[in-house]
DNA sequence: ATGGTAGCGTAGCTA
């Protein structure tokens, strides 16, 4: 089973470069985010022959918007809304051996990191906060779920390519840190893509569209993750991050694909 | 300290 999450940073865009992932890597499901196209406006018809005809997708005009594309029967489709908007970040689904498939598109938050000063910044950390309380309340943690997106923080000290550089840039600060660690912990979810790439080697799936030259100066980031419960665990197969699709022609996305693989 | 690029949609917001 082939778990595939990418912020595609506007799925009408680049839907040839979906295809193209999806022929060379064949993800039993893949998961967008920043698909920035409204669902009567969704290419849907592209992606079905490939075979990827269960389309669960949630989007508006000109920002946001997650999507999951599977070749593998989806249900119960759900959608959450966080923090009293309807920014479509986070939907939800039912995989055949019931585990739970969650795509979701944490804010940015923003450049300055104070919720005083940018309420952007606020709403990234309300979000957060009232994520972690879903899943403490739901206190299922023994069943199979799978959580990925793009969750635009970088935790660890190598998801980012200078830990002292960024300590006050808004994706690796200790506040948000912290707020992600809490999320992790309310669900007992597990970080599937570290399980498999020590802690003490850089990792990263962005590297921004204003660097001269992204490939020379590698000052990337690891925002896109894939989380599983505990279940799961024992079931994880490999792991890869594809960092060759930053230098896809024509236009790249600033992010690229991770990839998980369970038995 | 500053400014650098990209997408949507055609100004200015968001990233």
């Amino acid at each position: 089973m082939r778990i595939a999450t990418w912020n595609i940073n506007s799925v009408r865009l680049r839907q040839d470069m979906v295809k193209r992932f999806m022929a060379e890597h064949q993800p039993d499901v893949l998961c967008l985010q920043e698909t920035k196209t409204p669902d009567e406006l969704f290419p849907r018809d592209a992606f079905l022959s490939l075979g990827y005809k269960h389309q669960h997708i949630h989007g508006m005009k000109g920002y946001n918007g997650v999507a999951i594309l599977s070749r593998i029967p989806l249900t119960n489709l759900s959608i959450e809304r966080w923090a009293g908007k309807d920014d479509c970040r986070h939907i939800y689904a039912t995989l055949p051996d019931k585990t739970e498939l969650h795509c979701l598109y944490v804010p940015a938050g923003g450049d300055i990191p104070d919720v005083a000063l940018n309420e952007k910044f606020a709403h990234k950390l309300t979000l957060l906060d009232e994520l972690s309380g879903w899943w403490k309340n739901k206190s299922a943690h023994e069943t199979r779920k799978i959580l990925v997106g793009d969750l635009n923080i970088a935790p660890l000290e190598h998801d980012v390519w200078s830990h002292k550089q960024l300590l006050d840039v808004v994706s690796h600060t200790p506040i948000e840190v912290e707020k992600l660690g809490h999320l992790q912990k309310s669900n007992g979810w597990y970080d599937a893509v570290r399980h498999f790439v020590p802690a003490d080697q850089k990792l990263y799936s962005w590297w921004s569209y204003r660097a001269g030259d992204w490939a020379a100066s590698n000052r990337g980031r690891r925002l896109d993750h894939i989380w599983c419960s505990k279940p799961l665990i024992s079931s994880l197969k490999s792991t890869k991050i594809l960092r060759e699709a930053r230098g896809w022609e024509p236009k790249p996305s600033d992010h690229v694909p991770v990839i998980v693989d369970f038995a």
